[in-house]
RNA sequence: GGCUGACUUGC
């Protein structure tokens, strides 16, 4: 809250001496208003922004957009998705902020709408899309989907990285589906990605919790001769 | 110089 005065008041003295805030300086305000949890400051220093005739650009609209995600501003979400649309201000991070918002704020449909027509239409996924829409599925029951847009991306030999194996292990483990979560991670290393001990560690929690202590301690060992060592 | 994803266990 001091610091929050303290850019107050920086704020007002550049207003007052007539020193323009720069893309830049308006960009950082407005991510640090919505990572603080004011959105309402945030979409206030875009309409000063626009009124100073400052345009600005598709991170800007990128940190409102996952600023009003996070506060779950859903109308307001769909409004700047439209405009950033029809602006032609929109990018990879766009699409995963707005699946990401969709998912989390219970609008499953949309969000695999949206997936599904970025992916027919050629958008370029990358390692965080898998990412995003993996964890998404997965925390909806969607375990085969998932399962699916994981085993097609390994094909195509696309982008996959630790977080969307962990988030498929973790959801196969949270719904008994164990032996599959085993398979999968004793496959990722094929498929160009290191399992890590935060990995390890869900698999193993998830053997654990269904009383596999035989598995458990089997891949525990098995630990210890790959890569990835017990922290 | 500014934007997005896994959260196991313990604390």
């Amino acid at each position: 809250w001091r610091k929050f005065d303290e850019i107050l008041e920086i704020w007002q003295r550049l207003k007052k001496n007539d020193r323009k805030p720069d893309l830049f300086t308006y960009s950082s305000l407005i991510q640090g208003f919505c990572k603080s949890g004011n959105v309402e400051g945030a979409l206030a220093l875009y309409k000063d922004m626009v009124e100073s005739e400052v345009s600005p650009d598709v991170v800007v609209y990128n940190a409102l957009l996952d600023g009003v995600c996070r506060a779950s501003k859903m109308k307001e979400c769909f409004e700047l998705w439209d405009l950033m649309r029809n602006n032609g201000k929109h990018n990879v991070v766009s699409f995963n902020i707005m699946i990401r918002g969709l998912f989390e704020n219970q609008k499953v449909e949309e969000a695999i709408s949206m997936w599904d027509d970025f992916f027919d239409k050629n958008g370029t996924a990358d390692s965080i899309t898998y990412g995003v829409v993996i964890h998404g599925l997965c925390q909806t029951g969607y375990l085969n989907k998932a399962l699916r847009v994981l085993k097609e991306a390994e094909d195509r030999k696309e982008k996959l990285d630790i977080c969307s194996y962990s988030s498929m292990i973790n959801g196969l483990c949270r719904d008994g589906r164990l032996d599959e979560a085993i398979s999968i991670l004793d496959m990722m290393s094929s498929h160009g990605c290191q399992p890590n001990s935060h990995a390890c560690n869900i698999l193993l929690n998830g053997l654990i919790l269904a009383s596999k202590i035989d598995d458990a301690i089997r891949f525990f060992n098995g630990m210890l001769t790959k890569n990835c060592s017990p922290n």
